[in-house]
DNA sequence: CTGTTAGCGCTTTCAG
DNA sequence: CTGAAAGCGCTAACAG
């Protein structure tokens, strides 16, 4: 690895001027010098060492990002929109799952901590206690979660969101509609839960309790949710999902009971990925700006790291698309 | 963030003393001295500066892993072995996805290359000859993909895996076995297409070009794989597909053509993930151990890393999963 | 326009 | 047992 110094001998000027060579400073530098300087970088591949600007500067141009885990493609999408405007700021993205356990006596490993320059919390398994803890250390924001206390943060529009997916089954002639609702400890589990009521009360429908059961967003949490529904004393005509993997759990517990959807029951979700459209059937989702979120998110850490401009923002944009798991309810 | 200094000022001894006892150096320090430092230490809650350490000692105790993308839980699952693996030895692991775009000036940002001692190479949309290139640059270990001139991996038993899933189907009384293979310029690919022939060969069953389809590891290369042979002028009665998503596209297309799974077609494939189990039918699989691949990828790069100890080695353990995807053939 | 100097925070070798 | 000094590679303020 070829350093300053050596090019400064080489070129026969001292390292500082290098310096200012390489970083493009805005002072006159004879052009021969430069152009020498600027031939003798390109020959030796010289590459600044990050260590040594990093310990210079405090800082990195690096920001964290953490997840619950990756196998949710929910926070792939987020994770590519991150990365995306990571780059373009010409910062490096760095990605790490959390779980429970490295929680417990630091919540984030110095290692980590000092390597970046801010932080994206897109995990819900982190406590808000905690969450406040790292933003005394470090500049950070929260995506598709939100926290008491902290009021930078990016989310879509849960609420608008869920509202639309319910719309859409009234508007099929739906009126028992089921809700499968995130964990309501949640910001998400609770604002998809009330875009639900919402849509129910635009149209005068009753909240009907047994029709609603709180699950984990997870595969599992569908399945098993959907079994709890099959005991209600009213069957549904429609679900609403609040998560893509939800759905695909519940539409699995359907099928084992001979439950024809969407003949027997509509489904309809939140957040489209590409398996939704290979399912059998298709689903009727509605997609959320996750990638769009990915971004913003990462573009308001850096303001906040520059600028020190705090906020939140919804990101607005929901679309429903419309597939073969919804169907007009005539019976 | 306190410095060694400030606490070398506090304790009234030099600096050097202190990084002796935090670093639990093996020289003698009088006991009351060091109780005095350590005092002080968790009192101040001293951090080392990592760009300090790392500039000093030239190395950062972290390793990069290069994945295609975060969609595909095959990666989720090896990333989690290697995030395992990576904490109990101490390193930082930094995951990220790596496109087209990015490899065409440098096969890796500086910003990244320079910060970790090491990288995991998950991708196999990198050319061979960039990964050459990037292995002058830095320990590098192959996982889940073989590189011409590279003997540093890590992969799964592929070939004895496709065996295994093939055997199963031979044996429920199937010979019409299509395959829709992966890309036939990856080493998965091949390996998995060898050992589909291995099977076929120990039962004299010829290898019929005309059932096999080569597609991309993707929901849509699977369905377009499917479609295509749908076309072919012998239908089989079993599939081996070469991935779990490519499956899951492969079942789709059988669907929309009303080909029932498992009754005129059984379907089996390699990788095995919760999703498997809630599709409709829950799809035989035979497992790969992704998750041990991980930590051995982690632990052999950090053996090359320390002690420049190189080799490949194949993960072995693969395990048939009988769900309702594959069923005696009887005509 | 170019050079000097000092120092970021830490580790390590050598001396006392 | 503890201190002094040097230096990792780079940057920035200041001097020449």
């Amino acid at each position: 690895m070829v350093t300053l110094k050596e090019i400064a001998e080489k070129a026969g000027v001292h390292p500082s001027v290098i310096s200012k060579v390489v970083n493009g400073k805005p002072v006159s530098i004879r052009d021969d010098t430069r152009n020498r300087i600027l031939a003798l970088l390109k020959e030796l591949n010289y590459q600044p060492n990050k260590a040594a600007q990093n310990l210079k500067k405090g800082s990195n141009r690096a920001i964290g990002m953490v997840v619950p885990d990756f196998f949710n493609t929910v926070y792939a999408e987020i994770i590519h929109g991150a990365e995306n405007m990571a780059a373009q700021l010409e910062y490096t993205l760095f990605v790490y799952s959390l779980k429970q356990k490295e929680l417990q006596d630091d919540y984030l490993p110095r290692s980590i901590k000092q390597q970046i320059d801010g932080i994206l919390i897109a995990s819900s398994d982190i406590d808000d206690s905690d969450v406040l803890a790292l933003m005394d250390e470090l500049p950070l924001v929260l995506v598709n979660r939100l926290s008491k206390g902290i009021d930078s943060y990016v989310v879509a529009d849960d609420s608008g969101g869920a509202k639309k997916a319910v719309a859409h089954l009234l508007e099929l002639g739906h009126t028992q509609i089921a809700h499968i609702s995130g964990p309501l400890y949640t910001g998400t589990g609770l604002n998809r839960f009330q875009g639900y009521r919402a849509a129910l009360n635009e149209k005068d429908i009753p909240f009907h309790p047994a029709l609603m059961v709180e699950a984990p967003y997870s595969l599992v949490g569908g399945y098993n949710a959907m079994n709890e529904l099959f005991k209600a004393p009213v069957q549904p005509t429609a679900l609403f999902a609040s998560n893509l993997l939800v759905a695909i759990g519940a539409l699995k517990a359907c099928n084992e009971h001979n439950i024809r959807v969407p003949d027997d029951l509509s489904i309809v979700t939140l957040h489209d990925a590409e398996i939704a459209a290979m399912m059998t059937p298709a689903l009727t989702t509605v997609k959320l700006p996750l990638y769009e979120m990915g971004e913003t998110a990462v573009k308001q850490l850096v303001s906040l790291i520059d600028e020190n401009h705090k906020k939140g923002t919804v990101v607005e944009g929901t679309e429903l698309i419309r597939r073969d798991s919804t169907k007009k309810w005539k019976r």
